[in-house]
DNA sequence: GGGCCCGCAGGG
DNA sequence: CCCTGCGGGCCC
């Protein structure tokens, strides 16, 4: 029998004693995990018992030894910590905290916080914590056993070697080590606690983005949805400065308020995601910032247009589209239509128009410019669009839309030795406006301009912003609108509105977390596959194939969860929090239980409009707002109030789906647009999507079918060989590639 | 090194 | 909702 630790619980799991009396309880003093003493192999000598480390974390007794470096090394500072009398046990679990975080310890943190005791906050903090660092889990992940860490502190336990759960020694899968997923519903539910408590901040929409936003990774991460790790089809990373979108020009000190420098010239970042977060430029693909009526802020040099030509203090810059993105393509190298100057383009022209202050970012991926830099992507500066016009391309078939980029910023440029920034010059001489078509140039005087004394400058008050100061995601903006929404709910409720069982719709009963962090009633996902059995016959004329596993995918995303529901453990702790919160919403009396109900199914209101922001339509308000905003810093309030609901999860939605229907009447149970069924392969995809374009009249049956039916559950498996893209022509349903084909809807009764 | 893939983000 | 898009990882 191997050395097994008491479970979450307190049961041992070795003689199955529960509750062993306290004298018999061990606690290991690395990973504070209680052991039964009379049930261990080699129990302690009494007087080692305080400095006692259970066989998971003690390296001699490793039955894998765990590999040498910072695994151990972390063993031994946890060790070290332990060891050290002076320390009060609060500082030892904070400086714990501290190692297991990466980070020196920070004396200053939630000292003064507890004594408002919020109650919510309160509620929350009893029910969780994690078992390294026995604070509120950053960034909660949830092991099949069900029990909660921080996803740091989970990664250095799985980096020091270990592969069984912290708190029950259950066994970790391979996949959860690898990539745990973040349980989100816990960080919502954690972060609106620690909202609730600052009530101040309650009320603008700029302090809940702030705090939303600053819960995000410093990094970008993947987010469950993603099938691989890697930056390749990450989210981004919070958004470390508080310029809106829609910001215009340099970035200040004063919206930068981690270091209170702005974005100077010359930074460079790693990729376009983390050029992102310091709001250099936004899109992550894209290269123009903009909006068709509104104007361009930034753009991305990134060798994308062959048309591009650098010269440094000046660029010629290519507009965007005119490309045959068919096949799920971002990119396409080859010009197949005229560009026109539309949506982005439209945006360009505006900043051309008004003199905006354009910035500019140079990639890496330039190769043909020598002002680019040698990795990365950098910061140059603002450049003024001076002229633009539409002209055959390099490719010399289609027509594209080309700007005059022109430097004007106060800051040098990377490449030079000035100490100046720069003064203003003359235009250079384009040949290429011969032959030019649709030439724009600026009439009026240019918003962004150079004053003798002060330099660059706002002569023309900035455009007022039409968008709230960032948030990173759309998550974001959808969970600022509810909560605002919401904000006449009650803490407990607002809470308990988090845990809603996607199955059932209303508050989860014994809360499974799947290793996908979804999280539902334990009832409803083991009643959702009951009639399947995890392997199924196949035969075929007679005769009996391999037998082959049943795909199970989550209720909520495609990830195939078939081993978790062979032994699902209740998240207790979740479970506890959830009957506390509800316990506390019936003492306050509310009676809003019922009406909550209500809205959880019923949400077919939405098609509100979002006029409040779009309310800026007129242009030429601009000026009118400037003695208001002299500054530059003044930003529309916009009322966010009213948000649609997020739709994704609703039941009920009659869109129209294609599925393939084998012998076995497959049943497609994705909800998501776009979701790839489990387990198809990128082989397997290319397939799909050359059986649609050339198997017209040959290819496996297709069968419509009703979102509605598929959610209310009839029917059983779950394997589906279609593939279902929904960018173009990839369409298994669609045959026909042709972008006019591709326009029309696809939705049909 | 080129092609493919596909989640994300934003515009409209 | 649906479309677009000067990414980044990976496979060939």
């Amino acid at each position: 029998m191997p050395d097994l630790p008491c479970d979450g619980d307190g049961v041992c799991m070795v003689c199955r004693a529960a509750s062993p009396p306290e004298v018999d309880l061990l606690r290991c003093t690395t990973c504070a995990t209680p052991w039964h003493s009379p049930c261990l192999s080699k129990p302690p000598a009494l007087a080692d018992a305080a400095s006692w480390s259970c066989p998971d974390c003690s390296p001699d007794s490793s039955p894998a030894p765990a590999p040498a470096g910072p695994g151990n090394d972390l063993v031994a500072a946890i060790r070290a910590i332990e060891a050290d009398q002076t320390l009060s046990d609060q500082e030892k679990a904070r400086r714990r905290q501290a190692l297991l975080a990466g980070s020196a310890p920070a004396a200053d943190d939630d000292e003064d916080e507890d004594d408002a005791a919020d109650d919510a906050l309160e509620i929350v903090g009893k029910n969780f914590s994690c078992v390294f660092c026995m604070k509120l889990p950053e960034r909660p992940v949830t092991t099949p056993c069900g029990h909660n860490f921080c996803l740091k502190c989970f990664q250095k336990w799985i980096q020091s070697g270990k592969r069984t759960c912290g708190k029950c020694r259950a066994q970790i899968p391979a996949k959860m080590a690898a990539q745990p997923r973040i349980n989100s519903a816990l960080v919502e539910v954690i972060r609106m606690a620690k909202i609730s408590k600052n009530p101040n901040s309650a009320g603008s929409a700029g302090a809940y983005q702030y705090i939303r936003n600053d819960d995000r990774p410093d990094k970008a991460f993947t987010t469950e949805r993603a099938k691989k790790a890697g930056k390749a089809n990450a989210s981004s990373g919070q958004i470390f400065v508080t310029i809106a979108p829609d910001h215009f020009g340099p970035i200040l000190p004063e919206n930068d308020p981690r270091r209170n420098i702005g974005v100077r010239v010359g930074e460079t970042w790693e990729d376009r995601l983390e050029c992102r977060q310091w709001g250099a430029h936004f899109p992550h693909v894209a290269g123009i910032a903009g909006q068709s009526t509104y104007g361009a802020q930034s753009v991305a040099l990134s060798g994308g247009y062959e048309d591009d030509e650098d010269h440094g203090e000046w660029f010629l810059y290519t507009g965007s589209g005119g490309r045959d993105l068919s096949g799920n393509k971002r990119t396409n190298k080859e010009q197949s239509s005229d560009q026109k100057f539309e949506k982005l383009n439209a945006a360009l022209r505006i900043s051309c128009l008004r003199g905006y202050p354009v910035r500019v970012v140079r990639s890496h991926k330039e190769k043909r410019s020598s002002y680019a830099p040698e990795s990365g992507v950098r910061y140059d500066g603002v450049y003024r669009i001076e002229k633009c016009w539409r002209k055959i391309g390099i490719q010399g078939k289609f027509k594209v839309c080309r700007y005059l980029f022109v430097r004007c910023d106060n800051e040098p440029a990377p490449w030079t030795s000035d100490d100046h920034g720069d003064r203003p010059r003359p235009l250079p001489k384009i040949k290429e406006l011969q032959g030019a078509t649709d030439i724009t140039e600026r009439k009026g005087r240019p918003s962004w301009d150079y004053d003798e004394k002060e330099g660059w400058k706002w002569v023309v008050a900035p455009p007022v912003s039409r968008k709230p100061v960032l948030s990173g995601d759309p998550e974001t903006d959808k969970q600022i609108r509810r909560v605002t929404k919401r904000a006449h709910m009650s803490v407990a409720e607002r809470l308990l509105k988090e845990f809603g069982c996607s199955i059932c719709r209303s508050v989860i009963k014994e809360p499974l977390t799947t290793p996908c962090a979804h999280n539902f009633c334990k009832t409803c996902l083991l009643g959702a596959y009951d009639s399947q059995s995890s392997m199924r016959e196949r035969s075929r004329g007679g005769r009996t194939l391999r037998a082959q596993k049943i795909v199970k995918p989550c209720p909520s995303c495609p990830t195939d969860i078939c081993d978790f529901l062979e032994n699902p453990q209740i998240n207790r702790e979740m479970m506890e929090l959830i009957e506390s919160l509800q316990r506390k919403a019936v003492e306050e009396g509310d009676n809003k239980v019922a009406s909550d109900d209500a809205d959880e199914c019923g949400d077919g209101e939405s098609e509100e409009n979002d006029a409040a922001l779009v309310k800026e339509e007129d242009d030429n308000s601009l000026n009118e707002e400037e003695e208001d905003n002299a500054d530059g810093s003044v930003k529309i309030v916009v009322d966010i109030e009213e948000g649609k609901d997020d739709k994704k999860t609703k039941m009920g939605v009659t869109e129209v789906v294609d599925v393939i229907v084998d012998e076995n009447a497959v049943k497609e149970t994705k909800k998501r647009k776009g979701d790839a069924e489990t387990g198809t392969d990128g082989a397997t995809a290319k397939r799909m999507k050359n059986m649609a374009a050339t198997e017209e009249g040959t290819r496996t049956p297709v069968k419509k079918i009703r979102k509605s039916d598929v959610d209310e559950g009839n029917g059983s498996p779950v394997v589906s060989s279609g593939r279902r893209v929904t960018r173009s022509s990839a369409n298994a349903s669609e045959a026909d590639d042709s972008p006019a084909r591709r326009t029309r809807s696809r939705a049909r009764a």
